[in-house]
Order: C-alpha cells, then structure tokens, then sequence
DNA sequence: CGTTAAATTGAGGTCGTTCAAACTCAGTGG
DNA sequence: CCACTGAGTTTGAACGACCTCAATTTAACG
C-alpha cells in the first residue's frame, strides 16, 4: 500500500535511520532538497513484493523499518538468495545501469519503503556536494561489503561468517550487542549461503552445543565472537562508523 | 614505473579501451576534461603491486592493458583472491567510502594503469552530466556482477560461471569468441572459487572429457556454452553493451 | 484447536578436500 | 646446449563434509 509521505508524516529529517540511510554526514538543506523529491512511502506485510526480476528501474527504495530479502529464480526455479536488507539499507543500486531489476525484492516482515525517484535523484546529485560524495560512499560501500561471505565451500566458515554480518549490522542499528532477533527464516538463511537447510540447521546447533550461541525460536545470541571469527577465518565486517 | 602519460602518447581519446571505460557514452568535451585530470601512466611487470591493502585511497585505477588479481590475505596467511581485472576496468571503487583501501591488487601479467585522482574526479561529476551517470553506472555495474559466481558449494557450477564470465567479458573486448587465452594460473582460480587447486584441475578435465572445452597449456577453447550454462545453473553474464 | 510451514533428526551416498607423489614447463646458470 | 630448479599442474587414494531423501517434531497462525 502507498501512501503519500507527508500525510504520514515521515521526512528525512525526522527519520529514525536517517544516519544510515543517504542523509548521513548530509548538511540540513541537502536533506532537505532529497526529502522533497521523496513524495511516497510503501507499506507492505510479509511475503509482498517491492519489485519484481525484469521491471523497468524508476525507483531506488530505502527501507525503514522491517526485513526483505533479493532474490533470483533458477532454471529449477527455486530462490537464489542475493541479498538481505535491513533498516537504512537502500534497494536497487544494482539495477541503475541495467534500467531494469536484476532480481525480486520479497519482504520477510512487515516492512516500511521510501520511494525514490531515481531520475531526479541524479539530477540532485550535480548540485549537492554532500549528497553526491554521500551516494557514491553508499554504492562503494555497498562493493567493499559483497565481499562478506567467505569464498569456499566451508559451510561453518559461511554460516559463522553470516551470523556475524548480521550481528554487526543489527548492532549498527542500535539492537542489542549480541542477541540477534534474526527476521529471516532458517531456510531463507540456507539459500543465501548457498547450503542445504539440513545443514543449517545441523551447523547451527553445533555451534550451540559448542557454546558459541543459543538458539531459540528464531533469537539467536552470539556468545563467542571470537571464536565465530576464527571459524569464518576472514577479517571482522567493516561498520559504516569507519566510512566517510 | 610511472611515465607522465603525454609524454606516453596516451590519452582518453585514443584508448582503445575507452569503450569500455569511463568515457562510455561520455561527451568529447567531457571526456577531455576527464583526460585533463589524468596525469601517469603506470608500467608493471608480473607480480608487481598497485597498491596494497590499508594504504590510503588516493586514486582510483584505469586498466588500460594486461591482467590483475584483488585479494586480502587470511589468518593463515593465504591468499583470498576477490576479483580479477581485465582491461577497461576500474580498480580501486570498493574502497573509496572507506578511504583505505581494502585489498592489494597485484598483475598476473605485464600491465599498464591509468592513474586517476579519486577527489578531482568526484569534483568534475557535478559539472560533467555525462560523467556522472556514467561513473554510477560503472559502480552499479559492478555490484550486479558481483553475483555471477552462484553462491553454492556445488564446485562444477562455480568452475562453470568462471569460464562463462571470463569468456563473456574477453568477448567484450573483443578476444576470439570461444578462445580463452586465460591470463591468470590455474591456482589464483582455485583461490578465486574456493576450492583446492586439484580440485578445479579435475573439474576442469573433466569438462574437457566431456567435450566442453579443451585445454592445452593456458588456452581454454569453450565448446559448448548452453551445456557450461546449464551446469552454472544461473543466467548469463549481463555485458556493459546492455547497460546504458 | 487445527492446519501448515518450518525446523530437526537419522542414514546413506556423493562430492570436495587432503596428503603424497609424479610430472610439465619456463627460467637460470653451468 | 643441457642440467637444474621451482612453481604450477596432474594423478591417485582415503577421509571427511555436505547433500539427499524420508520421517518426525516443533512452531506459527488463523
């Protein structure tokens, strides 16, 4: 469902994620040039559809509250899992070029977009600094991190090496330390990594019985980064904190 | 060795790779002021480095001939190969939110660089339209074929999509079409797709029992790309011919 | 409370790794 | 010109990891 922004009386400048989203390090009169350009919010419940494979790209979205995954259908036509968005996480950066989306974006909770026109948007860009150098961190960043999942076919090296990324960026957001309230389903998590959800599910409780966690329904705490680390044997996820 | 790039001969306007780089559909006055930043030319031998990781992000990299590998080292002490880079393309772009850079780049061949100044290149977007949309485009671009290796421990699949992708993108520049004169050693593969060199040797005979390609010294002739495809299991590989 | 999807468990087979050894080839020096 | 060298590639055998299939239990939601 689309409502109109003002109506629901969300800005960029009152915005919760506005420090992850593309306002941070933003000045107020940039910020406000983007809030007037982003004139619908979209709200969705669970298993609905931002936008599908194929589409044509209009729109960059920025979610605001919620969890949803991107995804692709082989020829076997089961999900390949690409991406998990979080709150401030922007949707359609890799589409710009191609003009049209390169894979579905299926919500997994209840969630909340912004609607950005991408056209305008560019146009902004000439005329803001801020927004420009702000943008381009944004896409660069978003590079540095498709990195985060070790290339190998250790499953506890990728399983390990996702619970922490998602610890990082949960905690970037201002959720608790290490107890991860995951939004996504266990099968979901087996299709991004690429395993069976047997798998999964059998790694998982390993790593409990290890004391490296606890699992509870879907509450997974990290209790041993360390050790996590060692087992995804690659370096610790770079926080947007460290970026320009 | 780095030459002043007049004093080379070289400039954006007569790259035999500017199709393929940043002056893609850019306008002449734009890509002349574009020319105007770039100042060296860089000439390294085999296993000679570009820049290495955590050293500060200057500038960004043009390939302009020759091959190179992207990597950061383990625990162990193991190289982790990320990417590697075929003439036209940018190096550099996933650190610039992180003013660090976040891998070494190291060639596998005698290669050549384009040297260009991150900072009064973002300066020029804002007065260079065509620039702009251009240099977002690349980074887009990037972040969509990041996803060709499918994200599976299947190694027959990862082998595939690594053969498809490098033909495809030989091809576009334009390389025979089936003949991979592969630039890079079967090892820096294995490491690139995680798996034991024996591993991808294997695989790799194996494909050529099958009469999917033949092998013989670094040249890979592919024979049948619908069959590689179907064991890849995943889309082809988008060219920059359909981007905008 | 009933229904359905998700998670769990076990057994067996396949696939990828590991370790060890042999081979190839390009580069080097005698 | 040839032997030596060392990195890269190839081959084999055994082990271990991950997948598949099937069945069961648990959780989620109307």
């Amino acid at each position: 469902m689309i409502k109109n922004r003002q109506h629901a009386n969300v800005s960029c400048g009152n915005c919760s994620v506005a420090s992850l989203c593309i306002p941070r390090h933003v000045n107020n009169e940039e910020t406000e040039k983007l809030n007037a350009l982003i004139t619908n919010v979209c709200y969705l419940e669970s298993h609905e559809f931002v936008y599908s494979q194929a589409q044509e790209m209009k729109n960059i979205y920025a979610l605001r509250s919620g969890c949803c995954k991107e995804y692709s259908l082989n020829a076997d036509g089961d999900e390949t899992i690409h991406n998990f968005f979080l709150p401030g996480d922007l949707l359609g950066l890799e589409s710009i070029a191609v003009k049209r989306y390169s894979f579905t974006i299926e919500t997994v909770q209840p969630s909340v977009f912004c609607v950005i026109p991408y056209e305008p948007l560019l146009e902004l860009l000439s005329e803001c600094p801020d927004l420009k150098r702000r943008f381009i961190n944004i896409t660069s960043y978003k590079m540095q991190n498709s990195f985060f999942i070790p290339n190998t076919t250790n499953a506890k090296a990728r399983t390990a090496a996702f619970l922490l990324n998602v610890c990082f960026r949960l905690r970037e957001r201002g959720r608790g330390i290490n107890h991860l309230q995951l939004p996504m389903s266990q099968y979901d998590i087996s299709k991004f990594l690429g395993l069976a959800p047997e798998t999964l599910c059998r790694i998982l409780h390993d790593f409990q019985y290890k004391d490296l966690l606890v699992l509870k329904n879907k509450t997974i705490s990290l209790l041993n980064l360390d050790v996590l680390q060692e087992i995804a044997g690659c370096k610790e996820y770079v926080t947007q904190a460290e970026t320009a």
